[in-house]
DNA sequence: ATAAAACCCCGTCACATGTT
DNA sequence: AACATGTGACGGGGTTTTAT
């Protein structure tokens, strides 16, 4: 249809439940014909009946699906091409994060936005090896501590690390390491089991470590020279343990937020279709009379 | 009842990325 | 540059669901 939908007034911002939200209309007001978030929503008409306006289904406390500078906006292009500017909150990331080069397509019409960064610079020319056009095909996305602290939910995170027991396990960890004759077998206790790693001295052939597992597992490494490599081994892998813990963690911290995400956007599909239908039913009206 | 499938969680490794 | 941390991938083990 010819005629414009434009919205006009002020957004009070997202509600606080979403973590994700956040609008705001500052570029809105530069850009012609940009659709900001409001209650109010003016439609003018092609012809020369005057203005109409109707309630938005879209509430002022609600976030709009068409988002503002904070967000995605949408802007209409004169020959019709959509770009996507920049989505720093969005929990949809492109490979870099954020969108950093802009493709238009001459034909009309086509929505436009990149997947990182484009093959225009440097980084698609360069080394060839197989492993490295692998590796960069797998281009990984930001990190889950990036994405949340993006989305705010960083401070969460960095709470759960302060509140953590500091290196509790480390301290476990070295007491068990060491020099008596008799094995006092300083125990590791972690989340998941029981772990003893204890060093007995053998007299000349030194320290003799032994490492144990809660499933009963024994086995025993020669030499002196390894005691320091395994008890740097044996702390590699309890942060490791710890690290892997915390990124699942995250992980499906992330995944809960796209999921709701996605509810949210849901939503405002329908309430948009149901807005446009709205709207569609009275620009009708309004042409016939 | 039970075997198979599906799911979940965990620890580890390898490698990318971040920090010092 | 060296070291620390984060995360994808893999495989193992336990639990739940499904088909027979």
């Amino acid at each position: 249809m010819d005629g414009m939908v434009e919205e006009n007034g002020t957004s009070s911002g997202a509600g606080p439940t979403d973590p994700l939200a956040s609008a705001s209309s500052s570029a809105a007001a530069s850009a012609p014909h940009v659709v900001a978030v409001t209650s109010i929503v003016q439609l003018t008409l092609p012809t020369q009946a005057p203005s109409a306006q109707v309630q938005s289904v879209i509430q002022p406390n609600q976030q709009s699906v068409i988002q503002t500078a904070s967000n995605i906006q949408s802007v209409q292009l004169p020959k019709g091409n959509v770009i996507l500017v920049s989505k720093p909150n969005s929990v949809i990331h492109t490979t870099q994060g954020t969108l950093q080069t802009l493709q238009i397509k001459p034909e009309p019409n086509t929505l436009v936005s990149t997947q990182g960064q484009s093959c225009s610079d440097d980084s698609c020319s360069g080394d060839e090896s197989p492993k490295r056009k692998y590796r960069e095909m797998l281009t990984r996305r930001p990190s889950y501590r990036k994405i949340l602290n993006d989305l705010g939910g960083a401070e969460i995170a960095e709470n759960r690390m302060g509140t953590k027991p500091g290196n509790e396990n480390e301290v476990s960890l070295s007491s068990s390491l060491s020099f008596a004759p008799v094995i006092p077998a300083g125990a590791l206790q972690t989340e998941s089991g029981l772990h003893t790693l204890a060093v007995s001295g053998t007299g000349a052939g030194g320290a003799i470590v032994q490492y144990a597992t809660n499933q009963d597992e024994h086995f025993y490494v020669p030499g002196p020279m390894l005691e320091d490599q395994t008890r740097k081994r044996e702390l590699r892998l309890l942060k490791n343990r710890e690290a892997a813990r915390e990124c699942r963690r995250k992980k499906k911290e992330y995944i809960k937020c796209l999921e709701n995400r996605v509810a949210v956007l849901e939503n405002q599909n329908k309430a948009l279709i149901e807005e446009l239908k709205t709207l569609k039913e009275l620009y009708c009206q309004q042409k016939v009379e």
